[in-house]
DNA sequence: TGCGATTTAATCGCGGGCGATGTAATTTCG
DNA sequence: CGAAATTACATCGCCCGCGATTAAATCGCA
């Protein structure tokens, strides 16, 4: 063999600078602590936010589809409605039809952060700091990214040498 | 009625599907999800993993340096240090000369993860599914998406209308 | 019709993540 | 030198995230 490959490949690079999952992570810590300090004067932490801009969408779904909508489960997503009914803004209801689901309904107190949230909203866009087109483009991106992350993990492969 | 122009700005647009916050956050928690499965036979974490990641590069650094690294503040690293010295990944001793500081130090056994764990980070890597180039420009991309969201956070600013 | 399988939520326990607060060591400076 | 300010870490309480388990309603099918 004449050429050296001795060295520990970088082919995948080591440091934690050149990792994707770490800058995916940070990023996700700033965009949370950034929403966390815009949010607090609603009351709302991120994750509650992500589920009201589904709600705002579309609501009187189930507990499930709405966990779809936003990437969690049903372990994680029934405390966090409890707690946002507890604070007013939105009902959980059983459904008559079908008495395993619990439908989620908006209430006006709910609806009637949207116009505030949308400014945050705004704000923080600009906050990322990129021209439409590219922040379009890195959106897409994410998107692809984790979907690839799902199907990989729903593949199950244990990832053997 | 010739145009309909009723709909709420597309300006930045509502849907969760078109936000980089939301996309971010579930490619972390996708990220995170694999990570776990994968990470499960060597008893780890992913934020312990990150840790890791960043103590194999360089130990005998102070909590606070590590939390800088990590992305993390010491209200959360002290605890999860804890958790993994108790695992005997590593040691946290006073520094001698500032009794104020703790220096973490790897044990044999936390430095004998790291092959393992290497081998899982290019697994990853290419369950992410991008061409090493794009995989590059996405994880710069995403740094300076994650400094523009920190200068944001420490402007301050209130995001007034 | 009746009974097992499936679907849908809820619950529990543990490990992050962080604001607020506490505590001890060190530095600053009058 | 000594008190105040600063630094570095620890602690507490709350919220999320999820694997594992449970409970109840519905479905499928003999």
């Amino acid at each position: 063999m004449k050429h050296d490959i001795s060295k520990p490949e970088p082919d995948t690079a080591r440091g934690l600078d050149t990792q994707l999952c770490f800058a995916t992570y940070a990023a996700g810590l700033a965009f949370n602590r950034v929403y966390r300090h815009q949010l607090e004067p609603l009351g709302l932490t991120f994750p509650q936010y992500i589920t009201m801009v589904s709600l705002w969408t579309k609501d009187g779904v189930t507990t499930g589809t709405l966990g779809e909508e936003v990437a969690l489960e049903t372990n994680t997503l029934t405390p966090m409605l409890k707690r946002m009914e507890a604070m007013g803004l939105l009902e959980r209801r059983r459904d008559t039809a079908d008495e395993r689901r619990v439908l989620v309904y908006l209430t006006k107190a709910g609806r009637s952060l949207q116009p505030k949230a949308d400014e945050i909203m705004r704000c923080v866009a600009e906050a990322a700091g990129f021209p439409m087109e590219e922040l379009m483009r890195l959106t897409t991106q994410m998107q692809r990214l984790r979907q690839n992350l799902m199907d990989y993990a729903d593949r199950n492969a244990p990832c053997g040498p």
